[in-house]
DNA sequence: ACGCTTCCCTGGAGGC
DNA sequence: TGCCTCCAGGGAAGCG
């Protein structure tokens, strides 16, 4: 479920395994990722090279490279992951895309479910317009102010909103319904309908929660236990602030978990 | 403008 | 054991 936490823990783990190595080859082993790009082009663009620098926007995640103005850019889907490595008896399952490297190491790209992305593109503020994503839920333009405009006049339900990577971009389906429930917000609430008050519970929480999560490594096991994405998946979870059991709903398609006395539909 | 459905993909779970 | 169906979830596309 590689959220903006995970990717931001995996663009920590990017540069603190596989910035400023030479780039030796590059092996793929599925192209369905590769968007615009032949696996040939894709080696030759890189090979030589070195990535230099890393940047994160939402959910996808670039390497700039040392000696172009290029950019790698990877988006991990639902199950993409990183690995560095170096004996081959190491190299994971499901490794798409490889990243070879001259001192022995390999970083590989990867992805049981192939709803990824790899391409190359020349940078990266002209891709996020392209893409039409929304402001990073994590960066410093992210003020109360921007959020309010964000949802000014709009009238659809507060979840789908806040995963709606082109009015902001980061939050995916676990981390809304984190949100939401700390902010006791039901996820069907109409943005119109929120008071000032739960508004601003919610702006802080994006941050509050992001930010735990990136703590702890956007692993679940080790998030407060005030939290409740540990305990998607289970059957009638006890709340843990009342006294109640979790429910969970659809909500545009997605399964959404929450808690159904603390956060009421107004 | 918004929500809903369908599709992409694959592995794990549950039913028969 | 094996087959079938459903589900997970990010994102795009098409429809009403």
């Amino acid at each position: 479920m590689p959220e903006l936490p995970d990717v931001e823990t995996l663009r920590r783990y990017f540069s603190s395994t596989a910035l400023h190595q030479k780039i030796e080859s590059v092996e793929t082993n599925s192209d369905y990722v590769l968007k615009d790009i032949t696996p040939q082009w894709l080696g030759r663009k890189l090979s030589g090279n070195a990535f230099s620098v890393t940047r994160r926007h939402g959910k996808f995640f670039f390497a700039g490279l040392e000696q172009s103005s290029d950019w790698l850019l990877l988006h991990f889907g639902m199950t993409g992951n990183l690995k560095y490595y170096q004996d081959k008896d190491e190299q994971p399952q499901h490794e798409l895309v490889a990243f070879h490297f001259d001192n022995g190491y390999t970083l590989a790209y990867v992805m049981t479910r192939k709803l990824g992305e790899v391409r190359i593109i020349s940078g990266v503020d002209e891709f996020i317009q392209k893409r039409n994503l929304g402001p990073d839920v994590c960066g410093d333009d992210f003020t109360w102010d921007c959020f309010k405009s964000l949802l000014h006049g709009r009238h659809g339900m507060i979840k789908p909103t806040l995963m709606n990577q082109s009015i902001m971009a980061g939050i995916g389906n676990v981390y809304s319904d984190e949100i939401l429930y700390q902010s006791r917000t039901h996820p069907k609430t109409p943005v119109n309908h929120l008071t000032g008050d739960q508004m601003h519970r919610i702006y802080d929480q994006i941050d509050k929660v992001l930010r735990t999560a990136i703590d702890h490594q956007a692993d679940p096991n080790q998030f407060p236990d005030s939290y409740i994405t540990p305990l998607r998946g289970l059957d009638e979870a006890d709340c843990p602030g009342c006294s109640g059991k979790l429910a969970h709903l659809t909500v545009s398609g997605r399964t959404s978990y929450y808690c159904p006395d603390c956060q009421e539909l107004a």
